[in-house]
DNA sequence: TAAGTTAGTTACTTATTGTAAGTAATTATA
DNA sequence: TATAATTACTTACAATAAGTAACTAACTTA
């Protein structure tokens, strides 16, 4: 059970843009480096989850956490060069669901 | 809380193709119409939630349902005009994967 | 000393997935 | 005729992930 057929790297691509929230926050990324609560703020994510993902995109190698000791410290995370890379990405869905998604639709809730 | 100030088609886009499995379904039925036991084996999916997906996925006017009265019955699913849209964004996310990703690192199960 | 920052973490609840068995309709086989 | 097979699901239940809200650490300011 659970071996699939389709590419291993496309599959990979997938999970981790598939992942809840992870396109969000690279979307939000692509304004340039924010602090946690300035995410946080802008996409709606709970902290305990934000923490999470960054953790992992980092791992990854999309995300740049940096810290500046200022008081209070400020901490800074931005995309790395692979995570830019995905810009084009974001952009055609961006495109996408302004051309195929109805305006009024995509506001309602569930 | 959870108001966030992304665009709420763009939020509705990400929500589609970042839920569990859709993007997978999705490239999937980009090589033509398949029946549900084809799809479920084919991407590792559980039947359970493949049902759900296509459901949810039908609901969008994303893949469209076919019945064929067969013995056994087949029935096909396949995308719409809105479903085959989301080609050049499988394509692209294929091709990041291709550039971004090591294929050792991709393969193995985290 | 108390209160305010920011960036998390922790404990606990709720929601989503995975697993495996079961169902319905029909045909094939012993 | 009873049993088995096939496909496309559904159901019940266990496991994992996400949401919520309170809490912590390391400062600074009032």
């Amino acid at each position: 059970m659970n071996k699939s057929l389709i590419c291993p790297r496309f599959e990979k691509a997938m999970s981790i843009i598939s992942q809840r929230w992870t396109g969000l926050v690279i979307y939000q990324l692509l304004h340039g480096p924010q602090r946690f609560s300035t995410i946080e703020a802008a996409i709606g994510i709970s902290g305990r989850v934000l923490s999470e993902r960054l953790k992992d995109l980092e791992q990854e190698g999309i995300v740049k956490r940096e810290v500046f000791p200022e008081t209070p410290v400020r901490i800074e995370y931005s995309l790395t060069d692979k995570g830019l890379s995905l810009k084009p990405l974001m952009k055609d869905i961006e495109k996408w669901s302004q051309t195929w998604l109805d305006p009024v639709d995509a506001g309602s809730d569930k």
